[in-house]
Parts: structure tokens; C-alpha cells; sequence
DNA sequence: CAGATGTCAATTGTCAGACAATTGACATCT
DNA sequence: AGATGTCAATTGTCTGACAATTGACATCTG
């Protein structure tokens, strides 16, 4: 069985790679061009650009033309896409790997049955594990899931230290968003022991939740980072 | 003259508001009937369709039908919209004032002509400022524009301490986009000295270079903040 | 000559109608 | 009970057309 992929999504990516190819302020061939360019109609093809237009990359002017903008954020992601650590570590070149791994299940917090709506008396799973970059430690992750979420088993057959992309990869539930809120802190006294760095060392903290389709937080969780390893950004519009 | 709003807009307006009126997981009208109801042809609707589907609102199932996601993003917008402190601080109701503030007409260092792109023998202003909240400083703020960006004159008629407030207000040039890293950092001496903290405090650091829709970066900016005054977060989507 | 005005082709915005592909519920058969 | 066929509803895509706007050029006018 052949990956085909549909027609929305081809037009998606020769459009990507076309305004990614294109300088800032650049004029785009004309709708009926690029439709017949494409193979698509120029419905379609207007649905696309719309698309592209929502996301600010580029402007459209009746009887005019369209228009590419800097193309920043075709080149350059950052956190408010949704993807893991590991991912990112990834595209930016540094080789990270699994430090010390902790998996417990076992009843949630008060704080967690909150956070993820649920039973006090129901079971969550809790991984928690060192980020390890050039042979020290750079991030320490503590995700808490609802256990019917994730299976154990899954856990243990190819984790490779990311939640977030186990979930994504089990494609059940549906993942939809996640509400990430960033803080700068003193490392406690549990934080630098995992981390085996000094208690009141500086980090960066992100507290998240991750939403599925259907409204439900499927997972939340803590992540420290030390500076200098990662670099996070944000691309924000008007 | 009165102001019309064009045939787009009101339908965009229109299918937001039905979009946050839904509850989640709610499935919207078929197409042709929306439609009827906007009075306007599928194809004009689809597009707008198309537009809240790149903003993970709603998605759209062949052959079953248009369902809004959880609202989280309509009623929550973070860190990826493009708005100042001051309005930030404003939406969450946390009353803050203008402190000590410095208008510094002078040359750019190595470090801004670069971030800015203009030669070093070119002229910068350099406005710096407190932000006062419950009587503590809780944010420092370094804002670097080439001078044409900015008249002096305009800065010192009706500046609140926002300078992004200043230049949308002001409207040219148009402002695009915002790309914003996110550090972890102790405090320096001189941050320090301004913010009337200790040297070695603890405070989140953005820096950001702001873009205007030409590609210009108009604004080279570092800011500093004090945890617990503000929080930032993060809608990530897949 | 400078500025206003008209003309026109190109381009995006919108429309109507049609058919294809998928989904989900229901009925039917084994 | 489970597999299979049927069918209406819904989104995905296509075609062709016309309206509205833009920008360049030519033309008129004081």
C-alpha cells in the first residue's frame, strides 16, 4: 500500500515551498497561473492561500496580486508549535539523550486531580526523566497522565523519553493543543537532586497542559530547563 | 460616508461569534445551510472555514461534518499575540504604573546595528523604563529603534511606557510580526541597580526583535521580569 | 507642462451549480 | 451476532462566470 497523499495536502506543501522560496515582498504568479501550475482548481487553490494568508505569510490585494511577507516564519518555528523536546533538540542540532528515567503509577495529587479533572481516587501515571546534553544534564521533564491515556506497556516498549511524542504516535486520543506557561525559577531541593545541579541554581519552568480533541487534559506536566542548552522562542502577530 | 464592512468580514465576524457561542466538540451547521444563513456562496464560506481551521477552532471531517474544538483559544490568547505589557498587565487587571524612564538619543552598539541592520555611524533611540506594580518594580524594559522609526516628539507627547502601543497606534510602519526568545536569567548589575534587586535575582528575559511588514526589524528590545507579577503562557497547537 | 480624467487589461473577490469521496445509520443477509 | 449492502447527508473538488479593484497608460484641460 502506496502513502498517497490528498490533494489539500500536496497543494499545502508545493505552496509552503513555493513562499519559502519567494522574497520578502515578492509578487506570487496569479491565481489561474498558480492553479494550473498546481492541477487544482482555483477554488482549492484559494482555500490554500487563505490558509497561508490566517498565518500572516503572505497578503493578498484585489486587483493587485499576492503577496509573500518575510518569510520568518516559514524558516523558523518556535514554541507555539506543539512538539517535544526531543524534536526540537533535533532541528536545532544538539544531541540529547534518556538520563535517568522514572515511571510510577500510582493515585494523583490534589493538584494533579485538579489539573487534570478527575478522581481523586483514580490512578495517573507519572514519568519523570533527566534530559541529558553533552554529558550533562539539561532538562528535567515531569509529565502526569490519566492512565486509561497511556498504557504502561506502550511505556515501556519504545519510549525514547518523550511523552508528547508517544502520544502523537499512538494518534489516540487526538491531540489538539497545549496551554504552556513559562516561569523562571530556583531550582528546590528535589529539582537539584535530579538534576544534580545546586539548590537555588536558576531555570527556566514550563507548566503545561495538553489538551485532546475533545477538550479533555490529557496530560500535565513540569519541565526545567537549564539555560544555555535549549533555546526557546515565540512568533508573535498582531 | 459610512463605514461597510466588506462581504469577508462580516462573515468572519459572524462565523467567529457562532464558533465561540458552541460548545466543544459541537457540530456546526452544514456548509450549504451556513451559508444560506450568512448569505453567501460555499465557496466564500469555506475559505473563512479554512481560515479558523489553521487556527485549530474548528475541523472539518469529509462526509461527517465541521465540529469546533474547545474554545480554549478564543477565550485564552497568549503569548503569540503581538501586545504590549502594559496591555497585557491591563487584561489580567494587575494595575501598573510607569517608573524611573530614560529617552536616549545616541549611536548603536556593535550588537544593536546588527540586530537592527543599520551602520553603526547611524542614529538610535534607546528608551529604558521601570514598570511599577503594587508599589515594587516588577519589569525593566530595553527598547533600541533606528530614529526614523520613532520621532522623539511622539515619545515624549503620549508615551504610557509602551512602545509597541506607540508605534501601532502610530501606524507606520505597519507592524508584522514579533520574534520573542525566552531566557532564564540572573540579574546583571546594572539591571539590578535599575530594578532595585539584588544582583544575582532571578528574572525571566525576553529578547525580541519586532518586524514591520517590509521585512524591517524597527525594534531591538530586552525585558526583564520579576516572577510572580506577570504570568506568560503559551498556546501550542499541532 | 502639470495635473486631472478616462480607458483597459490584469488580478483578486464572489457566485452558482455540479459531481466525487467519505461517513454513519439503517436494513438485510449469512 | 456479525458481516454486508444501501442510502442520505456532508465535506472535497471542479468549472465557468461575473464583479470590484488596481495600476499603467493615454488623453484631456487649464
Amino acid at each position: 500500500m502506496v502513502s498517497v497523499l490528498s490533494t489539500s495536502q500536496r497543494l499545502h506543501e508545493n505552496l509552503a515551498r513555493l513562499i519559502a522560496d519567494s522574497a520578502p515582498g515578492e509578487r506570487l504568479p496569479s491565481e489561474p497561473e498558480l492553479a494550473r501550475r498546481m492541477s487544482v482548481s482555483r477554488a482549492t487553490l484559494r482555500e490554500a492561500m487563505r490558509a497561508f494568508e490566517t498565518q500572516g505569510m503572505i497578503y493578498r490585494r484585489q486587483g493587485s496580486g499576492t503577496y509573500v511577507t518575510h518569510p520568518t516564519q516559514v524558516i523558523d518555528s518556535g514554541l507555539e508549535v506543539l512538539q517535544s523536546i526531543e524534536t526540537l533538540a533535533r532541528h536545532i542540532g544538539l544531541p540529547v539523550s534518556l538520563g535517568e528515567l522514572h515511571i510510577d503509577p500510582r493515585t494523583p495529587t490534589e493538584e494533579e486531580a485538579q489539573a487534570l479533572n478527575i478522581e481523586l481516587e483514580s490512578g495517573v501515571i507519572c514519568v519523570r526523566r533527566v534530559i541529558m546534553a553533552q554529558d550533562h544534564s539539561a532538562a528535567y521533564l515531569v509529565d502526569t497522565l490519566p492512565e486509561d491515556v497511556l498504557s504502561p506497556k506502550a511505556l515501556e516498549v519504545d519510549f525514547t523519553g518523550s511523552v508528547l511524542d508517544l502520544l502523537l504516535k499512538q494518534g489516540n486520543p487526538p491531540l489538539a493543543s497545549s496551554r504552556c506557561e513559562i516561569n523562571a525559577v530556583t531550582a528546590s531541593v528535589d529539582v537539584a537532586r535530579a538534576m544534580h545541579i545546586q539548590r537555588g541554581d536558576v531555570l527556566l519552568r514550563f507548566v503545561a497542559y495538553l489538551y485532546a480533541g475533545n477538550g479533555r487534559v490529557v496530560d500535565y506536566s513540569y519541565s526545567y530547563f537549564l539555560p544555555g542548552y535549549f533555546r526557546f522562542h515565540v512568533v508573535r502577530r498582531v
